[in-house]
DNA sequence: AAAATAATTTAGTATATACTAAATTATTTA
DNA sequence: TAAATAATTTAGTATATACTAAATTATTTT
């Protein structure tokens, strides 16, 4: 039997290895809030069994393999489609269900995985705008980057947010930078990197230092040169 | 921390100990499929934690105290909520349920039994009739009895079902034995236990041995002496 | 009541997981 | 490149929980 904190360090390490990675036993110590001399014991325990679950050579971090990957994406997939279904279905805010699906992802059946996929209509994207792995394991990559990286006065569309501290979720809830939102780039402050955006048409503007702004990814919106016809 | 092997023992030995008697090894060990040697070693644990959550005294069986019976009712609690939400909300047949519930009643928070026990309105019941403690964690005791005391020509309605093999809910399932039915006995066999029994007004009436009767609790309905209007 | 049987406990072992403190290896700085 | 710093691993320990085999205690039969 595959046991929770087995599931918990899969998907950290899925969730810190952008792209393919090896991941630092440091990183995951930090993730997982574990001291890095646990992590080292577990990570061997997760590579020399049969089949191995990580690929890991001391002082050269880990890397899934590609049975680990699919055991990462399976709870990620539990993970996110709960999520959506305690905002949806029980009426959670965006900010509490971090933590209560990241104790339900292991203990729902399929069956109750299949159903509330169903009942939600099979999402794509959970209330964070994190892309739900497709019951065949299959994610869609988005090519959003940090909001941190644009600049005015580029437009773009929010698209997900990272990082769960509930504080972060709730100011950027009030501020209405959540998924969907279209956002206007309208100052930066090179010294103390401070965005100022204007999110939608709302007046005032706000303004989100690099913590934030690190933790929201958007896509651009590209300008149409000419014309005054909807973007598709 | 309260761990699941916790809250397993002493949800078995609050459904073991019916009334407030003593709780056997033996028996418990049977209802968690483990052996005697590991509920001996699991009790003196309970027993000696502080604030200790059973009284144990070798050879003489266990009983809850009254924290331990608090924490039993709350998880009973949490796992008949569960079984409620999973058939009303989700579709699962009352077979699939205990099972389910028996992972998922360690899992969730506060505020998802609260939100559940909403959105389906405060049930009193399960889906096999046994009561839910309230949130203060009163349990309702009713005056059933199983089926197998019952003789012809009494009358009677289901008001639960003991147990969880799958095969016999489906099987009562079929029958039409399930929580609420009116039945009637019609026929006793000293010899084989059977009971010949009319469920409602269906014909042919069926027939149960004492394996199912015994797990079928029911109140029985006293025939009103004269006049024809409903009984409250 | 002795013998037989059943129930229970003890002793010793195993596994998964975490921790701390010390040792080692890798990386950066001077 | 040597020293300083950072990252990582090793060694030793702890806890919760389960198991088996053997020993003990309780109950039932003769
Ligand atoms: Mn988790
Ligand atoms: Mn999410
Ligand atoms: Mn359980
Ligand atoms: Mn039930």
């Amino acid at each position: 039997m595959t046991t929770q904190q087995t599931q918990d360090y899969l998907k950290a390490i899925y969730e810190l290895a952008s792209d393919h990675k090896t991941v630092s036993t440091t990183a995951l110590a930090e993730h997982l809030f574990l001291t890095p001399a646990s992590v080292t014991g577990m990570l061997k325990r997760l590579a020399v069994q049969k089949p191995a679950l990580v690929r890991y050579k001391k002082h050269q971090g880990v890397q899934l393999t590609s049975l680990g990957e699919k055991m990462a994406l399976q709870i990620l997939r539990q993970h996110r489609l709960l999520e959506t279904y305690l905002v949806e279905a029980l009426g959670y805010s965006w900010d509490e269900v971090h933590e209560e699906a990241c104790r339900l992802e292991h203990a729902i059946s399929e069956q109750f995985e299949n159903r509330i996929d169903a009942v939600l209509g099979r999402p794509q994207r959970d209330p964070h705008g994190d892309p739900i792995p497709s019951s065949n394991l299959e994610i869609p990559m988005d090519r959003s980057r940090p909001l941190s990286e644009f600049r005015p006065p580029q437009k773009a569309v929010i698209c997900r947010v990272n990082g769960k501290d509930p504080a972060l979720l709730r100011r950027l809830d009030k501020l209405g930078m959540i998924p969907g939102a279209s956002i206007t780039i309208v100052d930066y402050s090179e010294l103390d990197q401070v965005l100022s955006i204007r999110i939608g048409t709302r007046e005032p503007t706000c303004s989100v230092g690099s913590t934030i702004s690190r933790q929201v990814l958007a896509e651009e919106l590209l300008e149409p040169p000419a014309g005054d016809s909807q973007p598709s």
